[in-house]
DNA sequence: GCCTATCTCCACCCTTCGGTGGAGGCCCTG
DNA sequence: CAGGGCCTCCACCGAAGGGTGGAGATAGGC
């Protein structure tokens, strides 16, 4: 099989991988030439192995996979991706498909899709699936948040208090307050707390995972 | 092979389920007798093919993990769970235990450790990691929220008020304003915002996932 | 230059929230 | 039956949050 596609394999969590890999294994036309756990060893798989075709996850230890679609595509214009990952919320899917990333996959696609798909964007093709199109146009509709509204946002959802955010981001609270007033009117909501559960729904802040439990 | 241990596994993501699949058909001594995507058809298909080891995944549509191990262990007791997922929270941990799961791994363990975990369990034994153990173990310490706790921070991350609180449970708002202080004191927290964050983070309180986007 | 967006800050007001210290009723267990 | 846990409610208070209507400063784009 001189000329198949040569496939990356980027995804934290070693039995997913193993399971892709295995799945892919047994597909004509494919080949699995590298596999990386977190978002170092994807750039220096990458740099290697100069995939066809990465398949990679947001969700990533040490660099997230839309810093590695950033980071990779910077260096390799032309690199592929096909990001593939559980439901996080609309600003994941955003961010990534703004870094360059030519296709969006959820996990609870079946093999057909994901074969599919490898080989349309091996061709030069995205693959943006309807829904996915419908929440980024809702998402481009709903007013985006300036830098300093972020700020305070995520220090909503750390639970400061208007004080707090104040002296952390060395303005007046006066000045919090306006940041948080225009916050609401943008979010669609009425209090910090609807603001904080929001944001991390829609994946604008990320929780810190206290720990990072791995086995 | 006679007598392989029979499994089942139960995950909705097609690609990491036919992963776990491929995974485990090409290892001696299992044989994977079924597969299921939803909590409903994981006790339909149990019922059909009595699996000596079910893997399961906690995240399902229609019954969670959780219900479907109380489920099946209310009519079959000597039912063997092998509990599968990402790090979630201490409370599903906690809450899959309880329900009579032997064994709780995160998908990012290696293929070695399922397989010897799957034939620990099919031999009666129960494997909790020390991690798992540890966090178990914090979480006894602290102590439990009562039902009317439970509802409330529940009413609290859906971004209500006090009063509406209060008309939704059908109490006045100064019993809704007890049971928070309870609840702040027992999350150790300092308001509804880090409340809410906290049981957000915990998996004490799911968020609705407004849609449940599929392809 | 002008307009717009953003960031900064102020004053005033009212509502909500959280803290404290109670109290009575219920049910279960020792 | 006595005690404890839970749920319910009350009054009172200060602090924090949120709404409104401003204002000046800077920077970038037309």
């Amino acid at each position: 099989m001189s000329n198949a596609i040569r496939i990356l394999v980027v995804e934290d969590h070693h039995v997913v991988r193993q399971g892709l890999v295995a799945l892919l294994s047994v597909v004509d036309g494919v080949e699995v030439v590298g596999q990386a756990a977190d978002g170092a060893e994807a750039i220096k798989e990458y740099e290697t192995r100069h995939p066809d075709v990465t398949l990679i996850d947001l969700r990533l230890p040490k660099l997230s996979g839309v810093e590695v679609i950033q980071k990779v595509r910077s260096d390799h214009p032309h690199a592929r991706f096909i990001v593939l990952t559980t439901y996080d919320g609309d600003e994941d899917i955003f961010r990534a498909l703004q870094a360059g990333a030519r296709a969006y996959l959820l996990k609870g696609m079946t093999v057909d899709v994901l074969i599919s798909t490898i080989r349309s964007v091996h061709a030069g093709k995205s693959c943006i699936p309807p829904v996915i199109a419908q929440k980024l146009a809702e998402r481009m509709a709903t007013e985006q948040l300036t830098h300093r509204e972020q700020d305070v946002l995520e220090q909503i959802v750390r639970g400061k208090s208007n004080k707090e955010i104040g002296s952390e981001l060395e303005i007046s609270e006066a000045t919090v307050k306006t940041h948080i007033n225009n916050l609401l009117g943008k979010l669609g909501v009425e209090d910090r707390t609807q603001a904080a559960t929001a944001a991390i729904q829609r994946g604008l802040v990320q929780l810190e995972s206290k720990g990072d439990v791995r086995i």
